[in-house]
DNA sequence: AACATAAATGACCGATTGGTCACTTATCTA
DNA sequence: TAGATAAGTGACCAATCGGTCATTTATGTT
């Protein structure tokens, strides 16, 4: 019934509705460019799916318009605008925020697809990776430094300005570079990494609030 | 006289020298491979040293034996074997040994061309990154790991091993992403970085090492 | 059942690709 | 200076590539 095949077993052609077969071109391109990278051909990306190569000139002008949806498939559609607001809920300590977004963060963003793309199209230089840190940058790092700089208070506090200087951004890049490194590890170098992701980006947020000095089993236990 | 051409205005061919020639494809196909990935064409790399694309038939058996040679160029060269004696110093503070490592580091190691072709040969996954992260765990991460237990001493440490337990480890995993990452959004993502990047480097390390609820500008300041 | 319409096909096009080869040209050597 | 040898060239090849199109086939409608 669910099977796509008819009883003669010879695999029957089955004409699709376009907002369907589009979906399905998009959904296997997703895997396929990142696999291949965005040299895959057409070609191999149909017979993939048991169809003709035309049929992507049909549903798609061409081959950079099949990209530019798959781009919108993998970006635009993980990031939760509720992370925003996450980062500013003063009722919660600051290292707890970024712990929780962290985690929420690589649940949604680090697999397969989504890193590989990420990072290919960075290679390519379409100007989406840059649009896309541009969202990182001003709806988590600056206002988590700001935050930061609330938070530590005292008589070191600055009068509070719309963007924290250059040194204390880069700190929280540095934060962000930590845990986006587990994925670039597992997924660009394929490196087996038999660990928990979501322990080890508490245990990274953790120390990055604490220091390693200060030890870091302890460090994993209270973390969160 | 140190002009290729002659005086007659119109550039003369000059032949090479097998070994000099060589070296120079090299050299042009590191920056052009860079610049377009492994896709790049032999024939535009050719052009742009201004010969025909079959000499570089005559000289390399195929593209991909160019591209190997480029692996060597550009990875092995620059990995300085001092760097694994200076972990394991322990006249000086572990902090200090990482500040130096780091800053020698990516002194030698962030620069447009290794770092592109780095991640483009992890995304066609050659085998050949998985190897050079062979060398940093073995000689950088787990060593830092073991003398991180070691400075700490204490009632805490434990009987000393040969690997250190997974979740030390990842650990300077994090300060190593923390630190490449800053590589990867110059020359990846091209970001504009008008930062200090030695500076950010110590103040990430001070950090790793301190926590940011110590304060940044007085770690920026005492590092090292 | 018959028609209209949309979906899918396979052959085809022109440009590009890695790679080869017969030939030309520069350089070294006697 | 003449011949030998190595370096470089441009035309060529076969495979691959993105993209098109006339034709065939499936599906919804009457």
């Amino acid at each position: 019934m669910s099977d796509s095949k008819s009883n003669t077993g010879r695999p029957r052609r089955k004409n699709m509705r376009a907002a369907e077969r589009e979906k399905l071109i998009v959904e296997e391109a997703v895997r396929f460019f990142a696999e291949s990278g965005f040299e895959g051909q057409t070609r191999e990306l149909a017979k993939r799916m048991g169809i003709s190569h035309a049929v992507i000139y049909r549903h798609f002008d061409s081959k950079d318009a099949l990209i530019e949806r798959v781009y919108d498939h993998v970006y635009l559609k993980r990031w939760n605008p509720e992370w925003e607001q996450l980062i500013l809920d003063r009722d919660r300590p600051l290292q707890e925020r970024l712990t929780q977004f962290y985690v929420a963060y690589a649940d949604r963003v680090f697999d397969y697809d989504w890193v590989r793309i990420f990072v290919s199209s960075g290679l390519k230089s379409y100007g989406l990776t840059e649009r896309y840190l541009g969202i990182i940058r001003t709806k988590i790092i600056e206002p988590a430094a700001l935050e930061l700089r609330e938070s530590r208070g005292g008589p070191e506090a600055l009068p509070p300005s719309d963007t924290p200087p250059a040194d204390e951004i880069e700190l929280f890049w540095g934060l962000h570079g930590a845990v986006f490194y587990i994925a670039i590890r597992k997924y660009v170098y394929n490196i087996p990494l038999e660990i928990n992701v979501e322990a080890t980006v508490r245990a990274t947020v953790a120390n990055f609030f604490e220091g390693a000095l200060h030890g870091t089993r302890q460090a994993n236990m209270q973390a969160f």
